[in-house]
DNA sequence: CGAAATTATTTCCGAATGCAAATATCTGTT
DNA sequence: AACAGATATTTGCATTCGGAAATAATTTCG
């Protein structure tokens, strides 16, 4: 039996490996440029643009869901640093106290007013700026698609062709 | 004096979050795939692969350029670990004996040619086969673009707006 | 030639990560 | 009301990371 074609052709394997470097390069002008400016990282700048964005407000789940931080703990540690530098303050919730919020300071917003442009000129900058015009929708719309239909998509350990399995390599 | 609009557009917003998503949730998949099935991380994965397309052997330098590794220190560390499971050996080069070569084993060949096929039809299955017949090309095409302007670019510290500096959040 | 500068890599150290266990709180059942 | 789960978050631990200093080997130049 004929297995089927199942790699990627040349031009998917280069979009995969531009996007990989595309990001990485990108991600890396962006944080340099905001430790430099204002001392703090892109990670900070995130948590600061997310709360921002919820009115100042949002509680640990919320906050770990936006950031794409996929473990808690980092999340809570992250806000750890922000909470330390007097950009962010925690709350518990009046309604049940399992739930902390994390809140913007006025020195969190003060920050934020201050990095924002600096950020924003660098995703012109350093990624959406490099292309003509309409390309960033192009490119916005490609990874639309992507997302949507990856959403549903979950890794299936059930479907595992066995063949294909073989002993795991011990550490 | 109009300072001129420098912020991105919303759909260069969202082509710039949707790049982030993307590379999340895709290099999520991918790790998670691998490790299961094969019990390597996607780091590892990148060293063999990197390595075979060198014909097996490449420099400490050479190599920590390919994997996008920034610090070098990483990339001794991500070959110890992979010496360690006996997939890679060093040696040091017989001309210039700073000169350190990663080496893959026998074994390192075998674990890439068993997970190849799972790696390669991940990136179809998360990422580019999620796209119409054409888009990966375009895709690819807006990405090889931006990479091409980004590279001669670089961060001007001289050109820095003194007026937009502020006061570095104290750790 | 031999000291000084340069290059390639590794080691040290403090900070950041994810996972699993611990903690605290809430909900539903009786 | 009390107890057996659930749920939200934090902590402990072992691993990984980046940057600066250390190490090792080569090149440059007086």
């Amino acid at each position: 039996m004929a297995t089927g074609r199942r790699g990627p052709t040349p031009e998917e394997m280069m979009a995969w490996r531009g996007l990989l470097r595309t990001h990485a390069l990108v991600i890396d002008r962006l944080d340099t440029e905001l430790r430099q400016r204002h001392g703090i990282p892109l990670d900070w700048y995130d948590v600061l643009v997310q709360l921002h964005e919820a009115g100042g407000d949002r509680t640990m789940s919320e906050l770990a869901e936006a950031l794409l931080i996929v473990s808690p703990s980092s999340c809570t540690r992250l806000v750890d640093r922000l909470v330390a530098a007097g950009l962010v303050r925690r709350e518990v919730d009046p309604e049940d106290a399992r739930v902390k919020h994390a809140v913007l300071t006025p020195e969190g917003k003060a920050v934020l007013r201050r990095a924002a442009p600096t950020h924003l000129a660098g995703i012109r900058r350093w990624f959406t700026g490099l292309l003509e015009p309409g390309e960033a929708a192009q490119l916005s719309a490609l990874n639309a698609r992507i997302l949507e239909r990856l959403d549903g998509r979950v890794i299936d350990t059930s479907t595992l062709d066995t063949s294909t399995l073989d002993t795991r390599v011990k550490g």
